[in-house]
DNA sequence: TGCCATACTGATAACGATTCTCATTTTCAG
DNA sequence: CTGAAAATGAGAATCGTTATCAGTATGGCA
């Protein structure tokens, strides 16, 4: 193997140095709706729209976006993963086990909460993930 | 084709008509701990349990289990669908990212928190997931 | 402006998780 | 005990995602 050259930074393959059509378009598509989208999804909007683009790199740029903060990500219950364009404001999300509903939501408390909880266990530089799941008022009455 | 004879009862293949040594075995493995647990690793820990049980009929009995609301099922942010039994201790985990260590946590905070959010925005049947990842004393002055 | 190293792309193979198929085994009512 | 039907399990089939790798295009530089 002999491998590792490491020039000092080991695992930061995640930096986007070009700037091509290919992204932007998958960029842009994105940013085009609020809601989440699977990358499959992305992939036939795109080709629907006529600026086709290879499935592999719709995928590659979406992981990049989700890398570098651009895009939320999370796992659809179908098991699939969907990304969306990420506001700057740090938020959670809740979202309804039925149709796949996601509201925006906030919460001074869980931050206050996270940050005191790991410090009071010797933990710093925290992140946190939060995920709420519920079922909507539509699919409530919907469904019963 | 002329398929669908439809006898009457086209989508309710969820019903267990019969105990089986199968059965009770992935249901005493899933009981065995209080964490989400794929259904892999459930076939695994049986198999090296003695008890082996086909990976179909793990998956078949999750599913069932799930079904029946006597496990709650999410999927992991690696894409796998993880189950755990219900009603157990509510916690949460605090992991370092450095060396993995795991500190289980609680807070009747978040717990109020995702109540009132969700029922805020209209949501019931409110489940939640929450992180927290971080670095753990040691780690901190190790690597710096 | 033209050249070149190399980042990026895309078709396709590889992969891992989950589901489906179907022959065989097991359970349970009579 | 017997038979019909449920349940199992090995392996094939799916499906989403990632890895490969040769070809293309971008941006720095002469």
């Amino acid at each position: 193997m002999a491998t590792d050259p490491d020039p000092g930074t080991p695992a930061a393959p995640r930096a986007r140095e070009r700037s091509t059509r290919q992204f932007e378009a998958v960029r842009d598509e994105l940013a085009r709706g609020d809601d989440f989208r699977s990358a499959q999804d992305i992939h036939a909007s795109l080709g629907a729209r006529g600026t086709a683009v290879g499935l592999a790199t719709v995928y590659r740029a979406l992981q990049t976006l989700a890398d570098s903060g651009a895009a939320d990500s999370l796992r659809s219950p179908a098991g699939q993963a969907v990304y969306r364009v990420c506001g700057q404001v740090h938020h959670h999300h809740l979202v309804c086990r039925s149709c796949g509903r996601t509201v925006e939501v906030q919460g001074l408390a869980v931050e206050r909460w996270a940050e005191k909880t790991a410090g009071a266990n010797g933990f710093s530089d925290v992140e946190h993930t939060v995920e709420l799941t519920g079922t909507c008022t539509p699919c409530r009455t919907t469904s019963s």
